[in-house]
This record gives structure tokens, C-alpha cells and sequence, in this order.
RNA sequence: AGCGGGUUGGAGUAGCCAGGUUAUCUUGUCGGGCUCAUAACCCGGAGACCGAUCGUUCAAAUCGAUCACCCGCUACCA
């Protein structure tokens, strides 16, 4: 198990904007925390990530703001880098400290002119070996003084041609669930510019003969399904039994990397995102080789040997990213393979052989982390961005609350109470206050090394099997990726101490100087001083095992034990190496402090309310996903509009037909989890209906009969199949809190409000 | 409504794929102890009809079916 090849491929995160809690719980301490572990073992290790830049949602937020896409994507690349290393995650040094031929890590950047050159290549090769399909499309096009642009499906919209409603998007109706071809949608115009003119016009692409794997991947698939987690298995299942199907390659895009191919039909053309950044992993450590290394060396982590033995490859991931890892970058593996090794058309595509570049080990995705109560995005303020939260707290209690908290299983929270309990009583109370009493305890014998002389390592038989016992333990958690009961043993070991110590009363000793030949001690004091040495033991077994999870505090704890070096560099299995003279130090002070919860709150509280002004563009709000990047942020970018306090002036207001209403009947929305279908009598004959999202905040019963205030001049608009003619009135306020505006006594339905 | 995930002592969780002693661990709570240590630590107790129903089985938290509720995504909001 020494010396094996380890590739730690970490999910890109997007440059769109700073990483948040969820994406670290997600994706980026998991490897950390793995890939230190098999350092620790002995492993050659790399790890390989970089910042995803290409792609629309760049384009669109450096539109917002009016600057280039590369300003925004050098900013982000520059703050999410800062974090990961504020974190404590080993992207820095490069190199191993070992040496280079145990590898190192680079977190590189999708803009880099190597990776673009890598992808052209491959894109060549799979092409040359007929592994793409080439599709005329029908795309719309805006016309624009500055050249013009294709319009991808999401930024077309226009009337739909099933069910009229206006506001239908390029390739599906939102409110009737149609899907259509685009030229099929009826006025239509882009959702960016909708004054400009707009017209459809062919455009070639590219396609993935994903089909071609289905059988090599279904056999991948079943071989790894032993070692897989329950998600990744279903997800991979649900892809595998819906067919693969051809996939797009190419798009009508500026930002990213252009179709290495000549001729005009060309031009204005990239390679798709997924394809270019999930071909990182690859290029990553191409490049890292060519910067730090020989050229040739990305091969050891990357290439079946002669003999047929492959390199781990362990890809750590959000679970919406699954299918991506587990199908697709496989099928991409091995289409690579077919065309270095000269295959065409004809031959059919096979598993990695000796030589080959080598598929996925493990797929250790996890769940989500979400934030307390966090449901929609107007919670914005409950969002935990990570460089804000490190210029606050020492990174390992995040590392620590994450990890034993780790959405392993199930999506989990995320919350201010359950953290600072979680530190205060655990890292503190358990692990923190055992290393203060040995130190103390220690100090308090006195000499230069006060527990050297107590060592008798014979009478802690009992002691060293049971660290032993949770040594086998604490690696086999490792092995399976399960981060959460791994660092539980490493406490357990915390908790055995303070046991240990317990039972030996060592502070019974502390006061008798007795004779300086420890040989005249009682028996109960020898005893007693031996469990208090072995404490020492204890305490550098915990440096070294938590140094996995806690590298900031196992490093200052071995220094404080008196160790020389760095705790990372200490071999995994020396936690167990009884042999180890004892060292001390003259350094002795709590290795965390307490947290106060009432002072984070109100903190948070302040820090809220000043970042709801000052980031209200920002893209990806909530601690919700770990890797889901395009959609949300795409959507919310398209959607928010402009903020500006500008007063409104008096006819504008008035053009506003407030208007008070009896609700008659209140029915759930047949196809809407969160609306109610409302009956208003307004003072006509007919009433009208209204669709309110009230659901989460009245009952059919508290709504019945109240007299409420309307917009009655609203623009019809049918919401998920109902048609809303109006909208009601309710006020919220920034705790989430919605109530309905209901009117000072009686008054005639349909009387106006001013 | 479509897709995915969940429901286990007050809270958070393990166990479920490969059914089988007293259902795991952390925290909280109650009682006791200790005083070296960060209102800390140690010991003991109480506390769970494992979401519901039906089925398969000698045996179900675990397998199958149905239902309910929760969460996320899609979507939607005042």
C-alpha cells in the first residue's frame, strides 16, 4: 500500500463567483483531507482542479458589468485560489515535499493557453477517428451592428406555439410543458437585446457518439458498482437505462475555446464547456508535468502500466455532477484511447488496456450542504461565502464541523447553534482540554522533559492495543471515503485519554517531589506517571491522525509536543510507533478557543445586512449545491433586473388599479407545490382568480373570507397552467415573515385603493 | 407536476445494497464523581412502537408494494 500512484481529480469550481460553504462540504475538503491521507500513507499523490471560465454565464455577468469576461474570471480565479489555500487545502507547494516523484498538486485555470491547446488536440484526434457526428441545426441569430450572435435556446423567447402564453422559451413553454423546435415559437426575440432583429439561420455541430459506450460503460459500471455509493450507483443506472445518445460538442459561443478547425463555417464556434472542463483532469496534470516535472511523468498517474495495474483515480464531486463522472468523461477516456491507438470508424471501442489512460477508481460524490432554513434565494443573507467566514474563525473548525458533518448520505445543515456547539464541546471540550492537561499535567512535574523519565511503556499494554484498534479503524473509514466516522475514531481516541487520565490521577502525584530515582516511586505513583507519559503518545497519535482533517492544529500540537517538522510529513503508521522518544517543549497553550454564539449571530446578523447592499447582483447565492454552477446562476443573472432607488412619479403610481377584494374560495394549485388558486369577489359578477404563492404562509382556512387588497390591472399571466388575473397584496419582512393586507373594517368589493 | 434524496430516543446521526443477540455514535437532559484541565473531564440513568399500512420470511430498521410528510433540482414568489 506505499508508493502507489493516487490521481485526487477535484471538481472545477466555476469563476463566477466566491465558493460557499456548500461547495467546500461538497467537494473541496473531501479530496483535501483524502489526498493528505494518502501522502500520509506513503501514496505518490496529485491532485488536479482549476477554475472552470468558459462558457455563458461568464459572458453574461461580464456584460452586467461591463468589463471583459477574462477581468471577471481573473478575479474569481484569484479569490476562490486564496481561499482553498486559506483553507489549508495542499494545492501549494506543487511539488511534493517529498520530491517530485511523489507528486504535488496544481489547480489551474480553463483559460490557460496549454489546456486550449490540449483540447484542440483531442478534439483533432476524436474527430480523426470518426467519433464525432456532424448535425445541421436551426439556431436563432441576432442581428447586431457589431457582428451578431447565435442565441442558445434559454436566451430566445417569444409566444409558444401550443398555448399562446408569450414568454415561452426557444426549444419549451414553461406553462404548458410543450416542447417544440425553435422555429416553431412565434414572435420571437431575444431575451437580452428584445429590440434587436432576430432570425434563424443553420449552424453545424459536433456530436459525441456517446452511443458507441453504451455497452463498455455498462460493463465499467457493474464492474465498480461494489465500490460505488448509493448515489453514484442510481445515477449512473437512471443515465445508462435511458440510452446514451449522441451529445453536443460544439456551441455558437465567443468565450472559450474555438473548433481547431479552418474554413468560415467555423468560425464564432467552441468547444462546449462540459467537454472542454471535465477534460482538466487531464490536461491538468499534462501541464503540471511540463512545469515541475519530466514531460513524460502525468503518465504514472494517468496511464494503465505494462502489466496491466492501473492508477487510482478518485473524483471528487457534488452529486449532480455524478452522470458527468461516472458516463460521460469514461466514454470521453476511452474515446481517446480508441484514437490513440490508431482506431477508426470500424473497430469497436474497448475498456483501457496496458498503456491506456485509465477510468475512475472511486466516484465519492457527496450530497448537499445546505443552510439552516435556507429555502429560497431572497435568504441571501444566510449565505456563508468561505473567505469571509476564514477572515473570521480558524479554518480547522470549519474543517472540523464540516467533516463530521459531512453530507455523506443525505443532504445536511449548516447552522450558527449546531457549530459552536459542535466546536465548543467536542474540539474543545474533548480533544482541546485532553492536550491541555497533558501539557499542563506535564509542566507542572517540571524539567526540560518532564514525562521522558515516567515512560514505561509496559505498563500501558491495554492502552497501546486499544490505539491500535482504532488505528485499523480510523484507515478502513478513510479507505471507504467515509470522512465522518473516520474522524470520529480519531476523537475516540481524545475521549480514551481523558479516561486514561482519569483513572490515573496522575494530579495526586504532582506535589510529592519523592526520590530522583523514579525506581523508589510507589508503585501507584509509577503507575500513575506511566499513563500520564503514555498521554504524550496519545496526544502525537492525535496530531498525526487528525492532521488529515485539522492540519492548522495538528501541527501546532506536534510542535508543542516537542516534535520537530512538519506533522504532514510524519508517516500514518508512526501514530502507532510506541519506539518514539518522548520530546517536550517550553510552547504550551490551547490549541482552539471557545466560540461565543450570541456574538457570531449578532456578527452575522451586521454582516447580512451590509452584504444584501453591497452584493445584491450576486450570482450564486445559497449553500446549496456544491457543483451545480450554469443553471441557477444563468437564471438569476437573466432575471434580476437593474436596482436603482429612483422616485416614482405621481401618475406612474397611479397607474398602479389597487383594488380591494373578498376571497371566496382558496384551492391548491393543481400543478404548483408552493400556490394557492384564490377566488376574489372584486364587484363584478364573475369575481376573477388569482394565483399567490402564500402556501408556506397561510392555511385555506386563515385566508377565507378576508377582505384583501389587489392589483387589478395586472397583466393576465398564467402561472404553471392557471391563469392569475392579479396579484395580491401581502408585506414581508426580512425574517421571512409574509402577512396579507387586509382592509381597516368593511368596504364595497372592487372599491380602488390610493 | 417531472426527476433525485430523505423520514431511526429532544437535536444530529450509524446500521439498509449482502435480513438474525440487549438498534450505533455525538450532543442534550437527569443523578453521582473528580478538581490536572477551556463553566472542563470521568462514571451511571432515563429517553426510539426505526414515518404509516400491507406483504415476503422461522426471523424485517434492513427485502417488495402502497400511502403520507420533508428537502433539493426543474419551476415558482410578495
Amino acid at each position: 500500500m506505499t508508493g502507489e500512484h493516487v490521481l485526487i481529480c477535484v471538481a472545477w469550481p466555476y469563476a463566477n463567483g466566491p465558493l460557499h460553504l456548500g461547495h467546500v462540504a461538497g467537494c473541496y475538503l473531501p479530496p483535501d483531507i483524502h489526498a493528505r491521507y494518502e501522502r500520509a500513507l506513503g501514496n505518490r499523490v496529485l491532485m488536479v482542479s482549476g477554475s472552470d471560465e468558459h462558457g455563458t454565464p461568464i459572458t453574461v455577468t461580464a456584460e452586467t458589468e461591463g468589463v471583459p469576461p477574462q477581468e471577471i474570471v481573473d478575479r474569481y480565479h484569484a479569490i476562490n485560489t486564496q481561499a482553498l489555500l486559506d483553507l489549508g487545502c495542499i494545492w501549494e507547494p506543487n511539488v511534493d515535499s517529498r520530491g517530485i516523484e511523489y507528486g504535488g498538486a496544481l489547480f489551474n485555470r480553463t483559460s490557460d493557453s496549454e489546456h486550449k491547446r490540449y483540447v484542440q488536440e483531442n478534439f483533432n484526434s476524436l474527430l480523426a477517428a470518426g467519433l464525432f457526428e456532424q448535425k445541421t441545426m436551426q439556431q436563432y441569430y441576432e442581428i447586431r451592428n457589431d457582428g451578431g450572435r447565435f442565441l442558445p435556446d434559454r436566451y430566445v423567447e417569444g409566444e409558444c406555439p401550443n398555448c399562446g402564453e408569450d414568454g415561452a422559451r426557444g426549444d419549451q413553454c414553461d406553462e404548458c410543458g410543450t416542447t417544440y423546435e425553435s422555429y416553431e415559437l412565434q414572435n420571437p426575440r431575444s431575451k437580452m437585446n428584445p429590440d434587436s432583429e432576430i432570425e434563424i439561420r443553420d449552424t453545424e455541430h459536433f456530436f459525441y457518439r456517446l452511443d458507441r459506450f453504451q455497452e463498455a460503460l455498462e460493463f465499467h459500471a457493474n464492474d465498480r458498482n461494489p465500490h460505488w455509493k448509493a448515489n453514484v450507483r442510481a445515477m449512473t443506472k437512471q443515465w445508462l437505462d435511458m440510452g446514451l445518445r449522441p451529445r453536443a460538442v460544439t456551441r455558437d459561443l465567443e468565450w472559450g475555446i474555438p473548433l481547431p478547425l479552418e474554413g468560415d463555417k467555423w468560425k464564432g464556434k467552441c468547444v462546449y464547456v462540459w467537454f472542454e472542463a471535465v477534460q482538466g483532469y487531464y490536461t491538468c496534470a499534462k501541464i503540471w508535468s511540463e512545469r515541475f516535472a519530466e514531460s513524460d511523468d502525468w503518465r504514472k498517474w494517468w496511464c494503465v502500466s505494462d502489466d496491466g495495474v492501473a492508477p487510482r483515480h478518485l473524483y471528487f464531486l457534488g452529486k449532480d455532477n455524478i452522470p458527468f463522472h461516472t458516463v460521460i468523461w469514461p466514454a470521453l477516456i476511452m474515446g481517446l484511447n480508441h484514437a490513440n491507438n490508431g482506431l477508426g470508424d470500424e473497430d469497436p471501442v474497448s475498456l483501457p488496456g496496458p498503456g491506456d489512460l485509465a477510468l475512475e477508481t472511486n466516484v465519492p460524490a457527496m450530497e448537499y450542504l445546505m443552510l439552516a432554513g435556507g429555502q429560497f434565494s431572497k435568504s441571501r443573507k444566510h449565505a456563508v461565502w468561505l473567505p469571509s467566514f476564514l477572515e473570521r474563525f480558524d479554518p480547522d473548525t470549519l474543517r472540523y464541523y464540516l467533516s463530521i458533518n459531512m453530507p455523506e448520505n443525505h443532504d445536511t445543515d449548516f447552522n450558527w447553534p449546531d457549530f459552536v456547539e459542535k466546536i465548543n464541546s467536542e474540539l474543545n471540550g474533548t480533544y482541546g482540554n485532553y492536550v491541555n492537561r497533558v501539557m499542563s499535567l506535564g509542566n507542572k512535574l517540571g524539567g526540560d522533559n518532564p514525562l521522558q523519565i515516567h515512560d514505561d511503556l509496559d505498563r500501558c499494554n491495554d492502552d497501546k492495543e486499544r490505539l491500535e484498534q482504532i488505528y485499523v479503524q480510523l484507515t478502513q473509514s478513510l479507505n471507504r471515503h467515509r470522512y465522518k466516522e473516520a474522524l470520529r475514531h480519531v476523537m475516540s481516541a481524545a475521549q480514551y485519554g481523558n479516561q486514561m487520565i482519569q483513572k490515573a490521577v496522575p494530579w495526586k502525584y504532582l506535589s510529592e517531589p519523592g526520590p530522583s530515582d523514579t525506581s523508589e516511586y510507589s508503585d501507584e505513583r509509577r503507575q500513575s506517571l506511566s499513563k500520564l507519559s503514555f498521554g504524550w503518545r496519545l496526544a502525537r497519535f492525535m496530531a498525526i491522525t487528525s492532521q488529515p482533517f485539522l492540519p492548522f492544529s495538528a501541527q501546532r500540537l506536534w510542535t508543542m509536543l516537542g516534535q520537530t517538522g512538519n506533522v504532514s510529513d510524519a508517516s500514518f503508521e508512526s501514530a502507532t510507533d510506541w519506539s518514539t522518544p518522548i520530546t517536550w517543549s517550553t510552547i504550551s497553550e490551547p490549541l482552539f478557543s471557545r466560540l461565543d454564539l450570541e456574538a457570531i449571530l449578532e456578527e452575522e446578523q451586521t454582516l447580512a445586512q451590509s452584504e444584501q447592499v453591497t452584493v445584491h447582483d450576486d450570482p450564486g447565492h445559497g449553500v446549496k449545491g456544491s457543483g451545480k454552477k450554469t443553471k441557477t446562476k444563468e437564471d438569476e443573472n437573466m432575471t434580476e433586473a437593474p436596482e436603482g432607488t429612483t422616485f416614482l412619479n405621481f401618475e406612474t403610481f397611479m397607474s398602479v388599479e389597487l383594488r380591494i377584494g373578498t376571497i371566496t374560495s382558496v384551492e391548491d394549485h393543481p400543478n404548483a407545490d408552493k400556490l394557492y388558486v384564490v377566488h376574489l369577489d372584486d364587484g363584478t359578477d364573475e369575481g376573477r382568480t388569482v394565483c399567490a404563492g402564500l402556501k408556506p404562509y397561510y392555511s385555506v382556512d386563515e385566508m377565507m373570507e378576508k377582505q384583501v387588497v389587489f392589483v387589478a390591472n395586472l397583466e393576465p399571466r398564467k402561472l404553471r397552467g392557471v391563469l392569475s388575473e392579479g396579484m395580491i397584496c401581502a408585506a414581508d419582512d426580512d425574517d421571512g415573515a409574509v402577512k396579507l393586507i387586509t382592509v381597516d373594517g368593511s368596504i364595497s368589493n372592487g372599491s380602488r385603493v390610493r
